[in-house]
DNA sequence: CCTCAATTCTACAGGCCGTAGAACTTCTTC
DNA sequence: GAAGAAGTTCTACGGCCTGTAGAATTGAGG
């Protein structure tokens, strides 16, 4: 799938931060408020590296090109859970260490999203 | 943390496969049978680099130092996933999403580790 | 001490990422 | 329609990480 850089992750987070599209421009201002100064180009640049990954899809009639992330975090997050999981060997021993890990609201979270049919 | 890289990863799970400890010439003939011809001193470089990491400790009072990974297989996935999870924003919207996913026997195996006290 | 196995040092090339200037395209407006 | 502004693509470069291994050095046993 290619993981992603600094940079990369920091303007997925713009991405996914806004609901609708954002252009070059509105992710260079968003991180401009976070204390980080870039060229547009840099954002341009980096923006096509993420579209080339299929993390972000384009608007390329609108004229500032608006861009939109693929998957939600949520769902980016989960499927690269899955994909961790995936080639981990044996599943259950990887499950029991990872739900013996989570804090008592997670569990609870996932229990419930289990259903209690068991 | 840092993430392994493709050699990296295949001497870990080298190291996985085996419950005692390794040597650089074990992983290396363990490599050699899966069709991956390397130099000696390869796998001492990533052996190396690997324990930098912390990824694995070495017992070098032995003549040929001997290797063993510091976290089971398992454990490093979860934790791995647990990283994952830790950063990705709204855990209640990932963890729906995760469990969206999994398999049937998978969420069986959740079950039964969740315990069915709701 | 001398040799041989084992280990460390040093090195290099390729890829990915952060970063951006230069050059090119396309509207807008006179 | 020509000029300028706004935006986009091309090209580039340095740094870090990784795969890969030879050269130099160390250590142990005879």
């Amino acid at each position: 799938m290619g993981t992603l850089g600094e940079l990369e992750r920091a303007v997925m987070d713009a991405l996914w931060d806004a609901d609708d599209t954002r252009s070059a421009y509105d992710v260079q201002h968003q991180l401009e408020a976070d204390g980080r100064a870039l060229a547009v180009t840099t954002l341009l640049t980096v923006l096509s590296r993420l579209e080339k990954k299929g993390f972000v899809a384009s608007d390329r009639s609108a004229r500032p090109h608006r861009y939109t992330a693929v998957a939600s975090r949520a769902d980016h997050v989960a499927e690269l859970m899955h994909s961790v999981l995936g080639d981990g060997g044996d599943r259950t021993a990887v499950l029991e260490r990872f739900v013996g890990g989570v804090s008592a609201e997670d569990a609870a979270i996932l229990r419930q999203l289990l259903g209690r049919t068991g």
